[in-house]
DNA sequence: GGTAGTGGTGACCAGGTGGTCACTTTGTGT
DNA sequence: ACACAAAGTGACCACCTGGTCACCACTACC
């Protein structure tokens, strides 16, 4: 067996703990390679060496918080996964919500997320985005195949178009939770009873769409058949 | 008056057009710090000292492809906007495929857009994006608006909810075609049919929901009154 | 006291960064 | 042919980066 890593499990827990959280903050602020290893350890108040000791190289430092957080990312969604409580859409909110939670409790851990989504030259970049990606897939589309076997889909919509759909909606929810720029007009971060009623907004708006009376003739003559 | 950028102005078309070619490329395939100006010169086959000369320093290159690359940006827009022709829905469905067309000739301006909004430390970063939103918003704004007096929008739905839902939906089918790892299972950038049969589907999904019959009856109950 | 193993240290290194500037080359008008 | 200006150059600078390693301080066992 080789020894990695042995000298930071052995460290005393409040220690392991400032310096993963500090880590944590660098990487968020400044993504990967705007991170400095050096801030890192000044903020510390540690030697670079022991830093180095520990994790090996800055890419071993990422790579040890990664291996932390993932598990973590994952939680919320597989306590909604097992409540399968009300129809398609009201499970839908109650998933934004607590993507809502999450992103509220751990803003560094989804800030990290984002920049690696779209910030090239993360490590482990092409491993952690496909994992993500497969569980995020995966549980919507259970969502979506139990829902059209229960009726609660149009039936004329391709349920892989509605996993993309409902993928980018929520997604796109979850954002304008941590990036102010995404929210139009005030450009800030929503209170909490803001995020409340735009999910509702939200999941009524996947239910019924956003067309009006005048495109509703075509239900109209099926309630006359 | 200032002779800023006079040098540059003064060289010939195509020399201009190869340096702002290169730096937009670096720009694009680095962000903004990890960019290096070493490497732009290098493959320009240029001495440094000339581009400092040009921009005065690195932050000035970037901003005057910036400057140069704004004002492209809102071109397809504003012809959509003088279009008014068919309802909402076909509307956006055209700004779509507007957008995915400027997405698939310009992928590097687009890159560096994405960049800008996920990654902070851009200089100019809120100016830009204020102004990108502002005007994103306004031309949405009035699409939902005049869509609202002709009853093409549900009476029931805030409009600026509506506005919210399609720039989410909307921007989030941008970055579709041009990030990789957001199309779910695939993992590539789709290619024109898939674009043009997915912009359909959006905007079909945009007027009606993904709601099954289960949820129609609110609906059945207008047509009995 | 001796010694082995632990965690901790910070001066030091090679390499890359944005930026400078005294200098050379080129073009043009007379 | 000469002068003058504009364009072009690349060695050089201070600074920062991730990473190294010889050395130090402490504890524990004999």
């Amino acid at each position: 067996m080789e020894s990695r890593n042995q000298t930071f499990e052995n460290l005393p827990g409040d220690k392991r703990e400032r310096v993963l959280a500090e880590a944590t903050r660098e990487f968020a602020e400044h993504g990967y390679h705007q991170a400095s290893v050096n801030r890192m350890v000044q903020r510390l108040g540690i030697a670079k060496g022991s830093l180095f000791k520990y994790f090996g190289s800055k890419q071993g430092i990422f790579e040890y918080l990664f291996g932390q957080t993932v598990a973590e990312f994952k939680k919320p969604l597989k306590a909604i996964r097992d409540d399968a409580s009300g129809d398609l859409f009201e499970r839908i909110e109650r998933t934004l919500l607590a993507g809502a939670d999450f992103v509220a409790t751990h803003p560094l851990v989804y800030s990290i997320y984002l920049k690696m989504v779209y910030q090239e030259g993360f490590p482990m970049r092409d491993t952690f985005l496909s994992e993500i990606r497969r569980a995020s897939d995966k549980f919507l589309r259970t969502l979506v195949a139990n829902a059209a076997e229960s009726g609660q889909l149009r039936p004329d919509i391709d349920p892989d178009m509605a996993v993309l759909h409902l993928d980018a909606v929520m997604d796109r929810f979850l954002q304008s939770c941590a990036v102010a720029a995404l929210n139009p007009g005030v450009a800030t971060i929503p209170d909490r009873a803001t995020i409340r009623a735009r999910a509702r907004g939200v999941a009524d708006f996947l239910r019924h769409g956003l067309g009006g009376p005048l495109h509703q003739q075509s239900k109209e003559i099926q309630c006359k058949s």
